[in-house]
DNA sequence: TAATCTATCTTTACAGTGTAAAGATATCGT
DNA sequence: ACGATATCTTTACACTGTAAAGATAGATTA
């Protein structure tokens, strides 16, 4: 006699992808292999999910939500004894620390073909988890006499790639070279960008 | 009667995979249509790449040098009539057009799966893609009075973080909503970055 | 020249993948 | 109690990478 029915068998899938997707990497998970780690046939996963792409996306978009949280915990930790740039630091280094956690899930999050980038909803939790990192930005900009719309979103634009970039060679690294020791470290100090890049 | 000899099947391929490349994207790559766009059998790719990850591994290495020769070309164009900080700014464009022009390639040279970052002939080229990037930011250490050889490695570290994170971020621009005018018009300045993060 | 060797490609085969269609089962509502 | 519906399974098919064995063309050698 087989079981019918799992009970919530949409999160058992969005759990075992997590955990498909840590042992065999992004590249190596499979909907069959989530099934079967839910223990169910292989095509039970399409009754939740419209195809792969649609698991993953969701898995993407409760990892974005987890991100933003984290983010946003680092950000309110730190509050008024810091300076602006201080701040702006910590919340690099919270971006860091969440991709060095949970390597995996950072590069599906950021992957470019496994989940649907033009889904609405993870469109709306990767911009709030975007807006979290750079709300340092405007009261520095404000800070240091930066107006203009435009001048302001360029400069979110550029923390941000700063940070991500910075990230995403860390876990390069990481997966090249194997856990370094730079990275408990966290970001190096982005002060030296600023003596670098200084008008 | 069947031609049982291409003539050179490897370069065969190379171009095979890149215009499968294009046409698929990073992700609808695979061995068998690199093989039927060539005019061989499915199985003929075995005889010159180990597998998928070598004919691609391959194909990024090709493409490292294609960057890095774009890189220097960039400049060394703009040579002395210019101050070191426009330089970086002009590095950094010529890394986003390379990216523009060749989104799917550049993709693949960093995608964290398909090639074969481990491969020694591939860390080599990267590295010379990277040593050609930051090949300015060791006189603009000296002019800013920035010294020591951690504090340079870090700056270039920033540096490339940066302008590979923007490339990052105007590439998945591109995917969800098509080409930018944002984009022609190059990096933001980065000059306001280093306004925002002065000490 | 003729035979053999070697490189190159094809054919065949197998395990794995996503996904669609149809069938089986269990729970819910009436 | 019984039919409706949601949920899962079974079956099927067209793909994928890759290994093994067979076929062919060109090169080498006697």
């Amino acid at each position: 006699m087989n079981d019918y029915h799992h009970g919530d068998l949409r999160q058992g899938l969005l759990v075992a992808a997590h955990a498909v997707l840590n042992e065999k990497g992004v590249h190596g998970v499979s909907l069959r292999a989530c099934a079967a780690k839910a223990g169910v046939s292989h095509a039970a996963p399409t009754h939740h999910f419209k195809s792969l792409s649609g698991l993953l996306t969701e898995l993407a978009v409760i990892a974005f939500k987890d991100f933003t949280a984290a983010l946003r915990l680092a950000y309110d930790e730190g509050d008024a004894k810091h300076t602006l740039q201080q701040r702006l630091q910590t919340a690099g280094n919270a971006y860091l620390q969440y991709a060095l956690s949970e390597p995996e899930l950072f590069k599906l999050m950021f992957s470019s073909a496994l989940p649907d980038h033009s889904n609405d909803r993870l469109c709306e939790v990767s911009g709030q988890a975007y807006a979290e990192l750079t709300r340092v930005v405007k009261p520095l900009c404000d800070e240091r006499g930066i107006t203009g719309k435009e001048s302001i979103e360029q400069a979110e634009l550029l923390v941000w790639s700063t940070i991500h970039g910075y990230t995403h060679l860390s876990l390069k690294q990481m997966d090249v070279h194997g856990v370094c020791d730079d990275m408990k470290a966290g970001m190096p100090p982005m002060v030296i960008l600023g003596a670098l890049l200084q008008p």
